[in-house]
DNA sequence: TGAACCATGTAAACAGTTACATGATTAA
DNA sequence: TTAATCATGTAACTGTTTACATGGTTCA
C-alpha cells in the first residue's frame, strides 16, 4: 500500500493536518496518486499508533497537525531504496483502445482525436504550471520540476501517438474504400 | 468499474471461458488493466444474471464458455461512445519521484537511472512483440498494433525523461559541489 | 444571514488481492 | 507417477469511494 508512504513523503517536507494533506493530493499529487479525506484521517491514526507520525495539540476548529518521527523517516527511506515499485497499470483510456475495433472507423478515429485534444490540454495545463510556480532549484521543488517535466513529455508523446493513431485509422479506411472501389466501382460495396 | 467492460470487449471478439479471459489479462491486457481469476469468475456470473453474456454447456474439466449477447454488445458500445474514461492515475514509480529529494543526490540519480533501464527493457519487450506477432491489418489486430505503438512511444519518452532527470541531479550536484569549492576551497564544506 | 471554506470523522458499499480448496487431463 | 497445466470456485482481507454527519470561521 503506497498511501502510507505518500503521507510520510508529504510529512517529511513539513507537518500538516489531514485537511492539508487532502489538498496536496488534489493539487500536487493529482497526476500520480489520489486519496480522499475519508481514507487519510484513519490512516494517519494508524500511522500514529505505529509510531511513524506524531499528532500535535488540537488547534482551531479541531485542527490536528501531524509530524513525521525518526521511525517514519527511516521507513520512508526503506521504502524508497529497499523496495521495488509496483508497476501494475490500470489505464482505462488505453483499455478502451483495445476495443475500438468494435466501432465504425469514423467513430474510432473520433475517439482518438478527442484523446489527442485531451492530452494537449493536459500539456498546456502543466506548461502553464511550470511558468506559474516559483521553483527553487533544490529540495522538494527540484523534484517537483522533474516530475512536471515527466508530465510534459508524457502528454506530448501521448498526443502525438493519438494523432498518429487516428490518422492510421482514417488512412486505412480510405485505403479500404479505395480498394473496394477499384475492385467493384459502383454503389453497394460489400463487407 | 471497467472490469465488466473489459470482459465484454474480450468476449466481443470470441466466446471464452473464465480461464481464457484470465490468460488474456495476463498477456495482451497486462499493460493496461489486470484482473485475477478470483475476480473474473464471479463477475461473469453477475454479467450472465444481467443478460450481457450467456454461459454455454459445461465442457471438459468443468470448462464453461461465455458468449456476448446483443445486450452486451449494446452496453459495450454505450460505454465506448457514451461515457468518458476515468483518467484517475495511480503511478507508484512517479509517486516516489516526488520524494526523492529526501535521498542523497547520488541515491536519487541511481533510482532514476534504474528506472531508465526498466523503461528500456519494456521498450525492447514491446518491440520484439511487434516482430513476433503475425498482425492482420484489420479488426482487433489493427487496434492491438496501435496500442502496442502507444507502449513503444511511452517507454521511449519515459526512458529519455528518466535519463534526463538523472543527469539534472548529477549536474546539479556537481554544480553545488563546484560552487561550494569556489566559495570555500578547503575541506569541511558547509550546508 | 448565507455561501464558501476549514476541519474532522464514521459507515456502507464496492473493487481488488491473497489464500484456501478441489479436481481433471496431458506429457515427460 | 509426478509435474505442469487446465479449470473453477469461495473466503478473508485490504484498499478505495461515496454517502452520511457535524460543527467552526470568514467574508460578502
Amino acid at each position: 500500500m503506497s498511501l502510507r508512504h505518500a503521507l510520510l513523503g508529504l510529512l517529511a517536507q513539513q507537518p500538516a493536518s489531514g485537511y492539508d494533506l487532502t489538498k496536496q493530493f488534489e493539487i500536487s499529487l493529482a497526476n500520480v496518486w489520489n486519496a480522499k479525506h475519508s481514507q487519510i484521517y484513519p490512516e494517519l491514526q494508524r500511522m500514529a499508533d505505529q509510531g511513524w507520525v506524531e499528532a500535535g495539540e488540537e488547534g482551531a476548529r479541531g485542527r490536528r497537525d501531524y509530524r513525521i518521527t525518526e521511525a517514519g523517516r527511516a521507513e520512508l527511506h526503506r521504502w524508497l531504496t529497499g523496495t521495488r515499485p509496483d508497476r501494475t497499470m490500470r489505464n482505462e483510456v488505453m483499455l478502451r483502445v483495445f476495443f475500438l475495433w468494435t466501432l465504425p472507423d469514423d467513430e474510432a478515429a473520433s475517439y482518438l482525436e478527442q484523446e489527442a485534444r485531451s492530452y494537449r490540454t493536459t500539456f498546456e495545463t502543466l506548461d502553464a504550471l511550470d511558468d506559474a510556480v516559483p521553483w527553487s532549484d533544490s529540495g522538494p521543488d527540484r523534484m517537483g520540476r522533474i516530475a512536471l517535466e515527466q508530465g510534459r513529455r508524457w502528454s506530448v508523446a501521448m498526443a502525438d501517438w493519438a494523432t498518429w493513431a487516428a490518422g492510421q485509422i482514417r488512412a486505412g479506411h480510405d485505403a479500404t474504400t479505395l480498394d473496394a472501389r477499384l475492385a467493384d466501382p459502383g454503389p453497394g460495396l460489400t463487407g
